[in-house]
RNA sequence: GGGCUUGUGGCCUAGUCAGGAUAGGGCGUUAGCCUCCUAAGCUAAUGGUCGGGGGUUCAAAUCCCCCCAAGCCCGCCA
């Protein structure tokens, strides 16, 4: 209802005063939306602001105000404030499944996350990719808009050939039970370290390149073999995470069927193009001092040309093109959108986030020195297999251990999701492990409790006589969902989410203490039901698109 | 050295793009609340030169300039 209401007050905003910008914004305390259109009337209209702003709301009250609909000037603000009409509308939109949706959009998505190097298991920093761009993509489809979702596999890399090579020359065994993943980063690990004993081995993981990249069908197996047993371990952590993709793309396809020379191709004609021992754009037009290399001297091609070609097969193939990229991508994604303009391709969106670091310093798995994804989900997940079995000792082993699953995946992903990208972060085990507060499990909690009332009340006549104002509040709050999944897919900021459902969660906490649902008789008991059952069923869509379990009892 | 990003109470963080009503939360600390719908909760108290300095404006955490600090990037790595 929030979305309706607002586009229609600017619109009468627009009339009333002919301006294009009339400083629309939510009202705080004071009302439901507040413009200061009058500051910038004043100029022109040479009176004061408070004058502006008292002639403005008797106006537009008189063409537009009723019941529902109050306006009124307070100082130099044009306050609106909506009525229990607005009310009653927003809660029965809220009861109906899949709350939150948005009218269906043509035009298909195409969404890539994670794409992390397959040379190691996915450790915290990748895994701030995975929860922004699963989080986006899950607010995408609950937007209504087809949306694929894709990992883009490196298994061409020099870092797949240094694995390789570390396979056939270091003989190093999997420790019993030990992740794919894990077992390959030790080998990666290993084999950077033979490395920097002996840097002659750089020419063998050249040589490994150079006859991959001819077709060696031999060392294509060999790389092939070790790129999926390390893509299994990183998948059993995406599912783990409930994070998913539709497809995962195989950058050497992109050589293997002419996608990399056909992009090279265009290239060359373009008057931006040099080649001298290597093949490269200059983008001082668009203020990139730094040459593009797309070509080595050896013949063989870059990382950068082949996410060209990957990036042209996007373009051509959905009509909105998203990465969610790391901070350490800004130059080459800058790039490799210039390219694309200069070839006439569209270019992506990319979402950037900042560093995840430890409080000892950066991440690497090249040094070994990272904390994993899994570490970290079996971490939380037993500390929250303890706090469910203090709360709740009469349930089965069997249903704390689910309830531990879902409550410690809510925990990792809301810790994530709720910091804005652009801000870099230390790694805390503190803060992974708190379940209080501003916390995925809190609003789990607030769920958990929507239910419990529910299935207590039983059968129930809905009802739509609010009358408090913690009542009011809330439901007012559970309007602007739909609002907040359209801002967060149009600027592609999912921690807007997280605040949005823990702002929920608050309002429906004071709610409970303040207002009694159960003990209340007649209309009262059935409004409030109904309030409770809006409450979850928001509650549930805010979750499910955070990626988070939402459990009926916890 | 150049570029990008960040800097908000002891700690973490929203608000900054689209400047406006006493800068919102949380953690911590302190004081209350389970004969009452799940205390992973609620109610209060405490605590802020919005990194520093200029400027623009009726109005600046928000826009512009300079400086300081931190992170990232500046590979024929990915």
């Amino acid at each position: 209802m929030y979305l309706e209401k607002l586009h229609e007050i600017e619109g009468m905003l627009k009339a009333c005063t002919g301006e294009d910008d009339v400083h629309l914004t939510d009202g705080g305390e004071h009302a439901d939306l507040a413009s200061s259109v009058a500051f910038r009337l004043a100029k022109n209209l040479k009176k004061p602001p408070h004058q502006i702003a008292a002639d403005l709301a008797m106006e537009l009250s008189e063409n537009y105000g009723s019941d529902d609909l109050s306006i009124e000037s307070a100082g130099p603000y044009i306050n609106f404030i909506f009525g229990p009409e607005y009310v009653r509308a927003s809660l029965m939109a809220a009861l109906k499944a899949g709350y939150g949706a948005l009218p269906a959009r043509s035009g298909r998505v195409v969404l890539e996350h994670t794409s992390a190097n397959p040379n190691g298991p996915l450790h915290v920093g990748h895994i701030r990719n995975t929860v922004i761009g699963d989080t986006l993509a899950r607010a995408f489809r609950r937007a209504g808009m087809p949306l694929e979702v894709q990992y883009y596999l490196n298994d061409m890399g020099r870092q797949i050939a240094i694995v390789s090579w570390g396979f056939d020359h270091l003989s190093i065994e999997r420790s019993p039970g030990e992740k794919d993943d894990h077992y390959i980063a030790r080998v990666y690990i290993a084999a950077n370290a033979a490395i920097r004993d002996d840097p002659g081995i750089t020419a063998e993981i050249n040589h490994l390149m150079q006859v991959v990249e001819a077709g060696d069908d031999e060392t294509i197996r060999k790389f092939r073999q070790v790129v999926e047993m390390c893509l299994e371990g990183i998948k059993t952590t995406l599912t783990d995470l409930n994070a998913v993709h539709d497809r995962f793309v195989w950058e050497s396809d992109f050589i293997r069927i002419g996608d990399v020379s056909r992009v090279i191709g265009r290239m060359i004609r373009l008057p931006e193009c040099h080649e001298n021992e290597t093949l490269w754009l200059d983008l001082t037009e668009f203020g990139i001092e730094k040459e593009y290399i797309l070509r080595r001297s050896d013949g063989t091609s870059v990382y950068a040309t082949r996410d060209l070609a990957y990036h042209v097969w996007k373009a051509r193939n959905y009509d909105l093109v998203i990465d969610v990229l790391g901070a350490d991508h800004k130059l080459i994604g800058s790039q490799l959108i210039a390219a694309l303009k200069l070839i006439g391709e569209k270019p992506p969106e990319i979402v950037h986030f900042e560093f995840v670091s430890l409080p000892e310093g950066s991440m690497s798995t090249r040094q070994g020195k990272f904390v994993s994804a899994d570490d970290l989900i079996s971490e939380v997940t037993r500390k929250a297999f303890d706090e469910v079995t203090r709360r709740r000792p009469e349930l089965a082993e069997e249903e704390r251990t689910g309830i531990a699953r879902s409550v410690a995946i809510s925990a990792i992903r809301y810790d994530i999701v709720k910091v804005s990208p652009e801000k870099s972060t230390v790694f805390d085990w503190k803060e992974a492990l708190d379940f209080e507060r501003q916390s995925g499990p809190y609003i789990q909690y607030a769920h958990a409790r929507a239910c419990s009332i529910l299935r207590k009340a039983g059968e129930f006549e809905e009802a739509y006589e609010l009358m408090t104002g913690d009542e009011v509040r809330l439901a007012k709050c559970i309007a602007r969902f739909p609002y907040v999944i359209d801002t967060v897919v149009k600027d592609l900021r999912p921690h807007l989410l997280a605040g949005y459902a823990r702002d929920l969660a608050d309002l429906f906490n004071t709610f409970y203490h303040q207002v009694p649902v159960l003990k209340s008789e007649g209309v009262t008991r059935r409004s409030r039901l109904t309030l409770v059952k809006a409450v979850r069923n928001t509650l549930k869509g805010s979750l499910e698109t955070l990626g988070i379990d939402a459990l009926g009892s916890m």
